[in-house]
DNA sequence: TGCAATTAAGGGTATATACCCGCACCCATG
DNA sequence: CATGGGTGCGGGTATATACCCTTAATTGCA
């Protein structure tokens, strides 16, 4: 279990929450990933692929390709802004209906997280994660 | 910065900490996620992929990707074991070379890690991450 | 000993992630 | 008002990751 390397811890603990994150969210269709993408549109619809890149700090062209699986799945729509380059992300209906169902779930699986490590630990633990 | 969801903390600071250390390491022609495994071989082998996926927990089916990229690099090597089954993998001697550069590349990466957190919050962190 | 159940890999598919390059669009300056 | 530099995206490519299903080898039991 103790693995000396911090980066590898992190990773592993990053597949191992999303595993548990996503496992909770598959009855609403969506992964955590893709839960934390609706909730930063839907915060700040409309919002350009730029902007929104900078604000969850993912790579541009990632966030695109996010963002279209997204679209596929009719959650997300991808339209040309006044600046004819931008591309303009708003939800749908469906987006925001899937969300709403979705809030509740990641509240559950965020509280069981948040008591396994007692309120102080998580709190130690955001901290931390911060400051690297 | 403060991001409410556990998970996605987790995620973002795997991302920047892989970026980090991937860096680092460009120099000697591997990754983080790369040097991890030839560790992990180097440590156990000659072991099986389902032996290695277990240890490093990762999906075996991934684990068997992962290896093939090293073997295509001519880090490792996947040979049939006693039973025809199982793919053994070991190290080749440029594999060994490479780990060889690479780990002083992670230790000093790794201290400045620690340093930023302090002694105390990379044991803590650690901890946490553990505890998951 | 021969067949059923188990075990080990591999391939298909899909998402997440990042880097680089080219294209299209916008704006300011001459 | 034309052009050049800057900006926003998309596509190509590559790795990391996981799930499912298939195939092949082994093993255990009748």
């Amino acid at each position: 279990m103790s693995d000396p390397c911090i980066c590898i811890a992190v990773r592993k603990a990053s597949r191992k929450l999303t595993a548990r994150y996503d496992a909770a969210l598959e009855p609403v269709g969506i992964n955590l990933a893709q839960f934390s993408l609706l909730r930063n549109i839907s915060r700040h619809e409309p919002v350009s692929l730029t902007r929104l890149a900078e604000i969850v700090e993912l790579d541009r062209s990632t966030l695109g390709r996010n963002v279209r699986v997204l679209q596929r799945m009719g959650l997300a729509t991808i339209m040309p802004g006044a600046d004819l380059r931008e591309a303009t992300l708003s939800l749908t209906e469906a987006g925001r209906q899937v969300l709403e169902r979705a809030v509740p779930i990641w509240e559950g699986t965020q509280d069981e997280i948040q008591q396994r490590l007692g309120v102080a630990g998580a709190a130690q633990l955001e901290a931390l994660l911060g400051s690297l």
